[in-house]
DNA sequence: CTAGAATTATCTGGATACAGATTTGGCAAT
DNA sequence: ATTGCCAAATCTGTATCCAGATAATTCTAG
């Protein structure tokens, strides 16, 4: 409503983040068109502050920017999920070894509340409560670059979860495995939380990649292309 | 000579790209700042360009954008060091397993064209050819955004080179280390390729960490600091 | 002569304006 | 009726302009 008048160098940042989770959320199905006119419009600001954030989103890997086209919500193609399912697999083990040591019981036990919520919601909730539960435990790592790296994976993963509807087994073994990587972490025993969470990640991307596959195979939703909203 | 009137919409990334090489081959110092309107007389165009060259290359980590102020290059610390090469350590590696399949007896030729050279330069050649010859032998993996994961990673890393003189034992175990990578490519011994691919990243980031922090320690060369140029 | 405050200069961030590219709609020809 | 082409409308990319913020300089007071 009340315009912004202080130039703090962050507008950019901020409605990108805001289109980042509305991206993320499958409110803007893939294809869907993007123009810098209308977003500024919704923003209430210029069409630069917007230009900028379509940058940042596209080095995200979550909009396209083709010459002189207007902006595009990256499509949802299985190769992707697979590779960003890879580089999560290798990143996260990583940031939780050196995570684990600055755990605080205070984390882990924030971790486990989030883990309860996630497994009494419906698949909507469940995507985002699940990042919460990986980048709680990866947090105190100490590596900004490696954290910023995992945020950006696993915000390009989540999406790919309204793309296919609850697989109740893959909630009920994800979930037998977060509270494995619970356990771990509790005991603070780096080795085998690194392996459990490997083996999850590697795991919970294999049943989605087949969900995605026969999905893919049967494509039985009418596609919702077409300008924003 | 005469500039570019075309509108192609990659104007900001050839910019990006000149800066970044700019950057990585150590002619701008860290905390050099870079001035909008110099850069722009530079390049002969608006600041607009600019700033989004910038933006990109604050994303890569090579530049600092404090709001209000101009954007700096950025430091080389150690800790920064340590980080992006254990994410290289585990990144490379997943994508010389995907690579190997794909590689070619050509690529692998063409590697090993590089590394001879890099056997007889200096260490300012050495940095951008070592760089080189791991981005060859991942390039089959078939895996874009990993393959521009690593690239970057390996041009932060690549910026270290020239703060340390050249260690003569790194260079050669480094050497000895590529040509045993070389060796198991040829095999396509996937495995041990990528066991020693990761070996090799952590031994030569830990030799690199000492010289650094030996450097630290002992602080000889006087700051260039300043404006650019 | 030094320290602090106010004024000036400089630089960045955002808005507006303009030029080029792309797409869409209509018209004509087959 | 359909296809190809031309023209108008639309949207992006760059330049210029203005406002706000930071840094530098000067002036004044002790």
């Amino acid at each position: 409503m009340t315009r912004k008048i202080i130039r703090d160098g962050q507008t950019a940042e901020e409605i990108a983040a805001v289109l980042r989770a509305v991206i993320i959320a499958g409110k803007h199905p893939p294809e869907t068109m993007l123009f810098q006119e209308e977003l500024a419009e919704r923003f209430q600001t210029s069409r630069m502050p917007i230009r900028e954030s379509l940058k940042i989103l596209e080095r995200e890997g979550l909009v396209l920017l083709p010459a002189n086209r207007s902006a595009v919500v990256a499509p949802l193609d299985v190769e992707s999920f697979v590779e960003i399912n890879e580089m999560r697999a290798v990143a996260e083990p990583l940031a939780l070894r050196h995570a684990i040591p600055e755990l605080t019981n205070r984390l882990i036990a924030q971790a486990e509340a989030i883990q309860d919520d996630a497994e009494q919601s419906d698949i909507v909730e469940f995507a985002a409560l699940n990042r919460a539960f990986h980048m709680t435990l990866l947090g105190p790592c100490a590596r900004p670059r490696l954290l910023s790296h995992i945020a950006s994976l696993n915000h390009l993963s989540q999406r790919y979860f309204h793309t296919v509807a609850v697989e109740l087994e893959y909630s009920a073994s994800s979930h037998k495995e977060h509270r494995a990587l619970l356990a771990a972490c509790a005991a603070r025993d780096a080795a085998s939380a690194c392996a459990i969470l490997q083996d999850h990640i590697e795991a919970a991307s294999r049943l989605m990649e087949d969900a995605l596959r026969a999905k893919e195979a049967a494509p039985s939703s009418a596609r919702t292309e077409g300008r924003l909203q």
